[in-house]
DNA sequence: CTCAGTGCAAAGGATTTGCATGCCG
DNA sequence: CGGCATGCAAATCCTTTGCACTGAG
């Protein structure tokens, strides 16, 4: 998606919301474009000097409320954020067990429908109701090798 | 894995790392063989009241470190705690996105080992040296419906 | 006896919030 | 103008740690 789609759809999912897209949204939308997987909140603050903590802080939560960004957790306590697959398309992640780092991956669309289906099955029987899956293969990036 | 057996496993991976299989560490691990999926600490505080905060909080990092439980992290900010697989099988997460109660699913093998070959090929391409992989269904759950 | 494990309370660190100020609509 | 967003600093909450004590070998 190019980048003014993204500000336009960003735009009218904040208005979903009743929030405005203002200049630190769109600042926090653009460092999280640049990224190659989820940032962490001390890459935001390095990315954009101009952003205070808490700024981020409050407007990654509405962002997040409005379905434009996501919160990705690892086991090493940080939180970590990436636009929504509507804005990037659904995605995976690669994470190296050694130094946390994240990054993106895609499997190609044969494999994702298998999968699929067997995750719906798997929930009907939980009497579930299945949204999103979640797929992250844990191991050693190419640096920590 | 029969309660005997996990117990006599688990003693010998804490010997592994010079590590005894304390009181408190057998009532920990009771208490994660419990659940139907991982248990946050106020969980496991409230199911046996015997054991102190710092006590579960130290012991379960030990336990990580030995490759007893494993840590599983949503995104509402509480850890929460499992036996490892080696000890109950691999296994998958239903997440409910309202209450994010966590509960434990399976596939069958044959999705399993497609799913694994893709995930190896995606590595491969990336450099990264692929380990345990790990798939979370987001939804709704039964009581959220 | 000795040393790892325990329990309490205090410290640490990521995240959240109160409040005064500034800016967009 | 009016109200929401912002920025700073203080507060909050999960988690970790220091230290004296206890218990297993």
């Amino acid at each position: 998606m190019s980048a003014t789609n993204v500000d336009d759809t960003v735009t009218a999912m904040l208005h979903q919301v009743d929030q405005r897209y203002t200049t630190s949204r769109r600042r926090l939308v653009a460092s999280l474009q640049t990224g190659e997987g989820p940032l962490t909140i001390t890459q935001i603050v390095d990315a954009d000097e101009t952003l205070p903590q808490s700024t981020i802080y409050r407007n990654l939560n509405i962002l997040e409320e409005a379905g434009v960004v996501t919160r990705v957790t690892t086991s090493d306590g940080f939180s970590r954020y990436e636009l929504t697959e509507e804005l990037t398309g659904h995605h995976h992640h690669l994470i190296c067990t050694n130094c946390d780092m994240v990054t993106d991956f895609t499997l190609d669309t044969g494999i994702e429908s298998v999968l699929e289906k067997a995750l719906a099955g798997a929930a009907r029987k939980a009497g579930f109701q299945p949204g999103a899956h979640r797929l992250d293969l844990l191991g050693t990036c190419k640096a920590c090798r």
